[in-house]
DNA sequence: AATTTTGTGATATGTTTAGTATAACAGATA
DNA sequence: TATCTGTTATACTAAACATATCACAAAATT
């Protein structure tokens, strides 16, 4: 999987690394047990400090995306709490949802929305 | 409107204040024309700076949200334009929903949370 | 006319975060 | 043995966050 930096965005790069090997998972371009990169190599290729990616594996971690073991690295593990996700992504949407009323996007538009994304996700998958 | 302020928060204050006036404009809290409290008097009252009340206006006004007087200080005045609004909730969606698809969240949960949150604003409005 | 309030600008300071740079260590692997 | 892994520690720079004053011009109020 590519992962793409932008260093001239306001997010950190650390966060971005984040995002990134999420949207790996959601896409299934990371599977369940697979191993990423180790820090270090990841850390070359992209061309920042090794600590930065180490930040980033220790939060997916923390996030329950990955497990990190000592011989392997970082491992795709899904630590699935379904009512705990619900609860965060409802608060997460509230944010974007606010947002988007503000501008005048309806209920359906935002239905429409998620299943575009939906669809695109799936879409990768195969 | 009560605006509260997480201290222990690791977001920003002007990022939290941005999101609470947000979150009041969607549920009609503030109205079209309706003005904010002035810096001076908004920092006093929650306890913060000035400069920092600023912040938070100035990013309302960048995002389209309000138009800054001189005159009257900072007065809700919504920016429209409907599809840069979608492509930045498409974006900001595309974020949450990875996250949610991780952890097994379905199409079917992410259309009921969008449905509770969109009851839940117009409640507050009546 | 005088005072107050408004947003704005400049400057300075302290704290925290982000990111980099090294170095070292223990465990696993080849 | 040599190499790879994650981990820890330390040190440093740079940027962001937040506060603290001071000052100014425009507008509103008295």
């Amino acid at each position: 999987m590519i992962i793409e930096i932008d260093f001239n965005s306001d997010e950190a790069i650390y966060v971005q690394l984040c995002n990134q090997i999420i949207l790996g998972i959601a896409t299934s371009q990371f599977h369940e047990g697979e191993q990423l990169p180790s820090v270090r190599q990841l850390a070359e290729t992209i061309g920042i400090n090794m600590h930065t990616v180490n930040k980033a594996y220790s939060i997916l971690q923390q996030d329950g995306f990955v497990k990190i073991d000592r011989r392997r690295g970082a491992i795709i593990a899904l630590d699935i709490n379904k009512l705990k996700a619900l609860a965060e992504a409802k608060q997460e949407l509230a944010v974007v949802l606010a947002r988007a009323i503000c501008k005048g996007i309806g209920r359906d538009d935002i239905h429409s929305l998620v299943d575009q994304l939906y669809d695109n996700f799936i879409e990768k998958i195969q």
